[in-house]
DNA sequence: GCCACAAATTGCACACTGTGCAAGTTCTGA
DNA sequence: TCAGAACTTGCACAGTGTGCAATTTGTGGC
């Protein structure tokens, strides 16, 4: 018995390893982020801060902005997976609804809206933003076409996921700029605009309430 | 009498030679992505292939891709442009279904389907094109939040621009992947794709048709 | 036409990016 | 304990993006 519960951990020394690492240039990004600003910090100065050469950074990530950007993909990342968990048979918007407005339970919520503020003025990091959600909407897309079958057109469900995304992205850019403060327990104020911005769209935008 | 409608041309020969060397790089870029794919190429071989020094190249663009992503900006400033034109009695919806298919009328449509074709394995210029959508979504938001006045919610405008500009993404998407052919005559096909698309947002993606 | 001024182009230097490769180090399993 | 796999690191190299000063080119007054 060396080994127990091998379906979510066989970590072993080298992939904790990776984690730590990974996990540390991450983290000495974003404090150079909030130091010296989004865009005025070099890819050695977060290597050296993290511990590792510059070569090893770039085994992590492809550019400085991406390590910025990793708790964003993981925000996408627990979206993706809330939408998976959801029973198959509701209508699609409801399940959407119930997928975005859960995410909100994400940890350090607050970053996530540090982050935005912050790609307001840096086109580079802002473009590494919509990246990741271009990327999340693609594999959305295709969640979406395996529970629906083949019977709907592509244009359809490229069009709602591209409205639902869009809608949550301006929830998100709503919240962040009117919760300057890093409060992680404002999750409900962000979770009641994904929901009213969603509401909005089911009903075709009819009402400017 | 030397000059003549001073209102719309006082270029002289200063402001022709920019335009000519703005055109002449973009124009090699785009060669150069035909030829050898779009990311295959560096910014000398472009400025070589345009007659002027890479520094030039840079005084007009600030990467390759942005030279060759000119195109979708323009496409966009037409719709920006379409939209103010419209009667600000109308509803917002049927002023941004006239709007956006009146785009198709845009010269050269065929490269524009190209460049998003190309841009599905070229990282960078899916960036720098997702990074044009964006600009050009707080643009229109700017406009619409003129027209409606401040009773409106900042959050209805925003959601609601960006789901008509990811609807009509989506339409182009799929226009263009099914279009391979560089047909400027199908302005008709993608026309009908994007009414078909902000049809199905207006009624909040009620039925699956 | 001439000339001073403004605007655009160019070469150069410099810091930084991103990647292949080979040598070194660390972990894994027998 | 040890061979081999996996990871890290230094190095080299092509390319990017920008400030600066020198040069060329268009503009407008005289």
């Amino acid at each position: 018995m060396e080994k127990v519960a091998e379906t979510t951990e066989p970590p072993g020394r080298r992939e904790q390893n990776k984690i730590d690492t990974r996990k540390a240039i991450a983290d000495a990004a974003l404090a150079l982020a909030r130091r010296d600003g989004p865009g005025s910090f070099t890819v050695d100065q977060i290597a050296a801060s993290a511990g590792v050469s510059r070569r090893t950074f770039f085994n992590y990530f492809h550019s400085a902005e991406e390590a910025l950007n990793i708790r964003m993909e993981s925000f996408l990342e627990l979206a993706i997976g809330i939408f998976a968990e959801q029973p198959a048979g509701l209508p699609l918007l409801d399940t959407m609804i119930a997928a975005f407005g859960a995410t909100t339970q994400v940890q350090n919520l607050g970053t996530h809206g540090e982050l935005f503020r912050m790609a307001a003025d840096n086109p580079e990091l802002l473009r590494a933003q919509l990246h990741s959600w271009e990327r999340a909407e693609t594999r959305i897309v295709q969640a979406v076409q395996e529970r629906l079958g083949s019977g709907v057109s592509h244009l359809y469900v490229t069009a709602l996921v591209g409205s639902v995304l869009s809608c949550t992205k301006a929830a998100m850019q709503d919240w962040a700029g009117e919760t300057p403060e890093p409060d992680d327990a404002s999750g409900a104020d962000l979770e009641a605009r994904i929901v009213r911005a969603l509401s909005l769209l089911r009903e075709g935008f009819a009402h400017p309430a």
